[in-house]
DNA sequence: AAATATTACTTGATTACTCAAATATATCTC
DNA sequence: GAGATATATTTGAGTAATCAAGTAATATTT
């Protein structure tokens, strides 16, 4: 009927809307899973920084649904705007110390989820995706 | 920093986002990757039917969303509403024969786009999730 | 150095959902 | 069999993204 590869990505594409309702807690912190990735990402950048084409490329969106996501952080001070003086186009997202104090409150619910969602996997090793994904709730067949 | 599962699921994340930007080309077909998919559950279910919270729950998305993308699938005539004889508040979704025929030629295209995507699998036994959420750009660290 | 192409980012219009609440029906409990 | 509870679905209001097109600056070609 339908090939396997198709099977496993309408199921990655099922856990995945399960799993993000899951961390709707992180709304408990103002926070959108994208824009806990963002703080992580900046967190852990150097100098706090990144140009909003690579965010965008690292977290895997596009640069309009990047730009979307840092209005209102902007707005909210997670996050400030600083330009490249080499390159006018560029303008870097910095997370700010208000920034990386939410990231550090989100983290903990974040890591609650997580394990929460994961923690049926105990200690053994890494198993096959499928087997992962059914487990999950990724059960389209 | 953060957990092994917690970075996981940031990259099912990633990669879901990728994935369904991939599977637009399904819009040539009117299709959306939840409507092929609902298509394809229809098509595979006893009678061509289901009812909308087994369909909800089969896709993982919540009933209102299901609500949500039968509107327009009713009224492009992929999908017609059945009242169930005993319990007045089920409603049926019945594939239409426009429907199955949409997805026949909408399968063509999502067998396309998943095959492309993983391509790189190969005749390789299945490999452990992290591996292939790398390989399929999931590389948040 | 002028013309062209590329890159970084934003914006307008739209889609695909979410939650919380509402509605209607069915089922249980006393 | 009346009242309380549970289930199936829809609706209102909002969020999180998309694409295509636009703007502005930089880089490349001629």
């Amino acid at each position: 009927m339908i090939s396997e590869d198709l099977l496993l990505l309408m199921n990655i594409a099922k856990v995945q809307a399960i799993v993000s309702r899951k961390f709707d807690s992180l709304s408990a912190h103002g926070l959108g899973v994208s824009d806990f990735v963002i703080l992580y990402l900046l967190h852990n950048a150097p100098e706090f920084r990144m140009r909003r084409i690579d965010l965008a490329d690292k977290i895997g969106l596009t640069a309009s649904g990047v730009t979307r996501l840092l209005g209102p952080m902007e707005k909210t001070g997670l996050v400030t705007r600083e330009a490249n003086e080499r390159d006018a186009r560029v303008s870097y997202v910095v997370i700010t110390s208000t920034g990386k104090k939410i990231f550090q409150e989100a983290k903990v619910t974040a890591e609650r989820v997580a394990k929460d969602i994961l923690s049926f996997k105990k200690n053994k090793s890494l198993r096959a995706i499928s087997e992962l994904l059914q487990e999950l709730g990724g059960n389209i067949q």
